[in-house]
Parts: C-alpha cells; structure tokens; sequence
DNA sequence: CTGCGTGCAAATGCTTTGCATATGT
DNA sequence: ACATATGCAAAGCATTTGCACGCAG
C-alpha cells in the first residue's frame, strides 16, 4: 500500500501497475533496471508489460521523483529521487562560472556496478575552458 | 599519408578505410562518432561501410590506440589516446585500497557534450565502503 | 462514462554479426 | 596466393511508439 499513497500524494493515478513499481523503487536502496521491474513483476505473476514499466519510469522521471543513470550501452537503472546538488565549474581563462549538475550520481553508479564498491562522499575539483574562450582560441 | 604511417607503426594492415579513419582521429582535438566518421567518408564519396567504421573502431580499442567513451544512450564517441591514469579509493571501514580506471574522461566528454565545457583537469576524491564490509553490515 | 493507462506488436537507433566478395602484402 | 578486410543485409538489444481495449476516478 505504501506504493499507492507515495503515487496519489503526487498527484498521479495509482494503478495496478504504478503501485507495484513504486513499491520496488521504495524498498531498493540501489538503482534498478526496467528489466529488473518486469522480471520482477514476471516472478510475482503480475506481467507489467515492459512498455508499461517505461512509461511509468518515464513518468517518475518527468514528476522529479526518480533518478535516472546512464549504465552505458544503452542501459539506464532507476532510484527513488534524493536530494541533489550542483557542482561549479569555473574557466580557466575568462573565470565565468558554470553550474551543473553533479555528475558522481553516474560515477556513483558506474563503480558500484563494476567493482562492487558503494561511494558515499565524494569531493570534486574541475578546471577547463569554457565554449566561448575555446573558440576565441584559446585552446 | 598520416594515417597510414601510425597504422604500420602499430602492425595493422592498412587499407583505405583504415588509413582515412586513423586520419580522421588523428587530426581530431574531440572524440568523434562512428556516425560523424561514416558520413565523412560519404561526404568526400569514399562511403566506407557504417560497420566497417565499427569494426575499424573495435580494432584501434583493441589495440589500445582509441578510448572509447559512452555517451548515454547506446552512443559512443572515440578519440586518439592520451595518458591515462588511475584512482584510488579507500574503504572508510577496512582501509583497503582499490584502484579504478579514472572514471572521469566519461564525464569530461558528458560535460563537453551538454555545455561545451571543456574540462583540463581534475581532483577527485571518493570516500565509500567496499563491497566485503558492506556484506558484512555496515551499511 | 470518459480519459488515461495498458498490453501487444511493430518500429526505432545504435551497434554487431554472418557471409560472400574484394584487397593488401 | 591467402589471409584478412570489406560491403551488404539481417540480427540484436534496450528503449519507444501506435493503436485498440480496459480500468480508475
């Protein structure tokens, strides 16, 4: 039932679907696949079409309530939303300042999927030349 | 005629997809795409085969001339190798060390991508818990 | 009852592979 | 000449989309 209340406090119509996959997202505390979800589903004999598991990813994704990260190859894993922040960077020529989003999230993610180790803090240092002195030439 | 020196240098057969390609990556200051570098070829009517591009690709990785970076979504890009290094992280509960491949020429080309940015360098410091004490409860 | 959510099947976009032919050394 | 590289076409894989039906509010 936690699935359903987390959906209707959103905002978004609590389906059969929708209520099992958010009950996934709230009780990993890793990221997951939309495989993982229909296999999942598949196992208790629920057959969440896998479309039907994009979209309502998709969905999360759109209402901020999930992250999304990039495996590579084309593959992406989901995690309930947590507090984000935002890293600067600052050119190297001109010292504009630049904000993006923090990219460990992906880092974060790619470690633990290859070597098995869980990232908890991390601290981050980025010097470069922004687009506009790098086509003055700069670089 | 660039291309086809460095292609002999490293003992692969050089023929004319191979020589333009090297070419290609040679004369590049960004990593590229299989795509950008097939519809080159079109364009200067050499129409060297998309999987050809692929294959040629493979082979330089292979032979640790190119690094390959995922560029989310199934795509990739490829630029001529420079230095790599490598980053240590520490297990904030046992104290053993891991060493990573440093994961940050991914983001650099993520960053490059969404903002133009051009990263140069880079501190980076990960704090987390490996993956034995993890099993073990820590977290 | 009515629109939004769903399953199914087909399409997509990048990449990979099988196979017969062409090419470099 | 002979192994290997190539083009072509088809397959593969995660993801997306079109469409008719079904269910939540």
């Amino acid at each position: 039932m936690e699935g359903q209340l987390y959906l209707k406090q959103n905002n978004i119509k609590a389906t059969k679907a929708r209520i099992y996959i958010m009950g996934l997202l709230l009780n990993s505390d890793s990221a997951i696949t939309a495989d993982y979800i229909y296999e999942s589903s598949v196992d208790k004999k629920l057959f969440i079409d896998l479309s039907t598991v994009y979209r309502t990813l998709e969905l999360l994704e759109e209402k901020s309530l999930v992250d999304k990260f990039d495996l590579g190859g084309g593959m992406n894993s989901f995690i309930i939303k947590k507090l984000g922040h935002k890293h600067t960077v600052e050119c190297s020529k001109c010292h504009r300042e630049l904000e993006i989003d923090c990219p460990m999230n992906q880092i974060d993610e790619l470690i633990r999927n290859k070597t098995g180790f869980t990232p908890i803090e991390h601290e981050l240092n980025i010097k470069g030349i922004c687009e506009q002195c790098k086509k003055a030439g700069f670089l």
